[in-house]
DNA sequence: GAGCTTATCGACACCGGGTGTCAGTACCGG
DNA sequence: CCGGTACTGACACCCGGTGTCGATAAGCTC
């Protein structure tokens, strides 16, 4: 969470001490950068697997956990139950899913989120955690 | 969804059309009117059959998703990806969760829901759907 | 660079929520 | 009271996800 002490490192690091640097991590890190709307793990691992990486179902699954643990990496559960997941900017945000194509696009509001404070806040709720998604039909699906 | 033709029907009628009253419908409705928090279909089907209601788990699972289709329940994925049930008031409206007692709050927000449309359709978006859960600990949770 | 320690990988078995099937049952209209 | 049909429920099955454990390879030390 804290920023980069000031040494000469480029992005973002995705490297925690104490865990290492694998081709495999590297791989789905990758996949991840490129893609901009929620995938499934299973999606992704047929993905890496199509594009010649040798990886496991099993890896993916634990490197999409992780990162999502470690908040690089935002998880959203389909109607169907299903876990999807997708590279974030850091800053805290909602999504805007189109249920028809799946684009996303990144929303804040400032106003859901004192919304959310005063109306737990009002019930005597503290350590307050909100999910806000908003699913509906985009532009050109409409076409 | 639409109001009660105007015949004598008192409450609710959970009976549609094509659709028949059967004792296990019932008892799941009544339990429902009992229960004011989130359950499982798993939980509801147990605590059926502890009150010595001959019922099938296929049943509850059936009967409960019919319910929620038909708007009659409230569903809520729970962070396990398990689905969670519960009878709600007609209005729309979002729920306040206790993540320690499992207790819930229908609260409602307009001002949510205005921020869901303008933001929806700023991006074109239309046919908008949303959730919203706030999750937090309640007071008597906290003492 | 060699050697060693240890995190990570991944095939596989397994778990558990949920659904499909289909014969038997019980509503409900006539 | 009877027949048709919606509903029921035991059971097999599906599938997303997790636990296990021997094999592998990253990275540190010398």
């Amino acid at each position: 969470m804290s920023a980069d002490p000031a040494d000469g490192t480029t992005a973002r690091p995705t490297v925690v001490p104490g865990q290492r640097a694998t081709r495999q991590r590297a791989a789905i890190g990758d996949l991840l950068d490129q893609l901009d709307d929620f995938r499934s793990a299973q999606d992704i691992h047929e993905e890496l697997r199509r594009r010649g990486e040798g990886i496991g179902l099993t890896t993916v699954y634990r490197t999409l956990q992780a990162l999502a643990e470690a908040g690089e990496i935002d998880v959203l559960r389909t109607a169907a139950g299903e876990a999807s997941y997708r590279r974030c900017s850091d800053t805290h945000h909602h999504h805007l899913v189109c249920r028809t194509c799946g684009r996303t696009v990144e929303v804040e509001g400032p106003a859901v989120e004192h919304w959310a404070e005063k109306v737990a806040a009002e019930h005597g709720f503290a350590e307050i955690d909100h999910t806000v998604e908003i699913i509906g039909v985009c532009e050109s699906c409409r076409s």
